[in-house]
DNA sequence: CAAACCTTGACATAGCTGTGGTAAGGTGGC
DNA sequence: GCCACCTTACCACAGCTATGTCAAGGTTTG
């Protein structure tokens, strides 16, 4: 078997347990099950998890959101509908300054932010 | 003058003088302000926020994630690495079923879109 | 078959979202 | 110049996110 289960692919990807349950949960990663219902995780898997953790840790966002960029992507109604939103000329989102957003979404993930920082800096130690 | 005040425009969108502050907050809409800092609601704002309540109700999301739906068109590093994450063959989120994403966005949405049908069937009346 | 590991489900909690207030102070138009 | 309206900055609060822990009960494998 070259699958691992779920506390080994905790230990390899720096998720907990239980967070890898919520990650499938929330449907960003799709796992093969042993006939007794096991998860697996394959290297594939386990690379997706561990650039996961890189994604929302550069860029400040969390599970949710990515699970919207998923919807996204799979419902074309909804990315229509959103494209419209954004498109309509009049009120032009694309122009906000970014620093205005820049500031805004900093307040709200800036522990993170920062506690993502503060890791990779230990990292490159 | 042809532009509104917060309201007059919370009066003719629906939404509280509240939201809308905090929809200019979140950086999803963009507004011109008098010399003294009144904000001003033009036309096309006005019709922007309704849509934006028509588009919340319809698909069952927040503000937050139409705030990242931005990020994602305005950040084109960010867009990048979401696209790449997702594109990454081996776990294809994209093949999982519809129904469990539908089934755990429900869940979460679940009171907000029962209160948005409601609020929909007594606009109705 | 027993020890070690897994599964789902429930309870817990800090922090953020979406909303509503209120207060202290500036703006606008009659 | 007044009164009504606006602004920003707080306090508040229910509900959701991201995490953890624990219990009751299957699975694996030696």
């Amino acid at each position: 078997m070259d699958a691992l289960t779920i506390n080994e692919a905790a230990q390899t990807t720096g998720w907990s347990p239980r967070m890898l349950r919520y990650i499938e949960r929330a449907g960003l990663l799709e796992l093969r099950r042993s006939a007794g219902g096991y998860r697996l995780y394959g290297p594939a898997q386990l690379q997706r998890l561990r650039t996961l953790r890189e994604l929302l840790a550069r860029f400040g966002f969390g599970l949710a959101e990515l699970g919207f960029a998923r919807r996204l992507r799979s419902e074309p109604q909804l990315r229509r509908a959103v494209d419209d939103w954004f498109e309509t000329a009049p009120a032009r989102p694309e122009f906000i300054a970014p620093d205005d957003w820049l500031r805004w979404e900093q307040e709200k993930h800036q522990a993170l932010i920062a506690a993502a920082t503060h890791t990779q800096r230990l990292e490159a130690v």
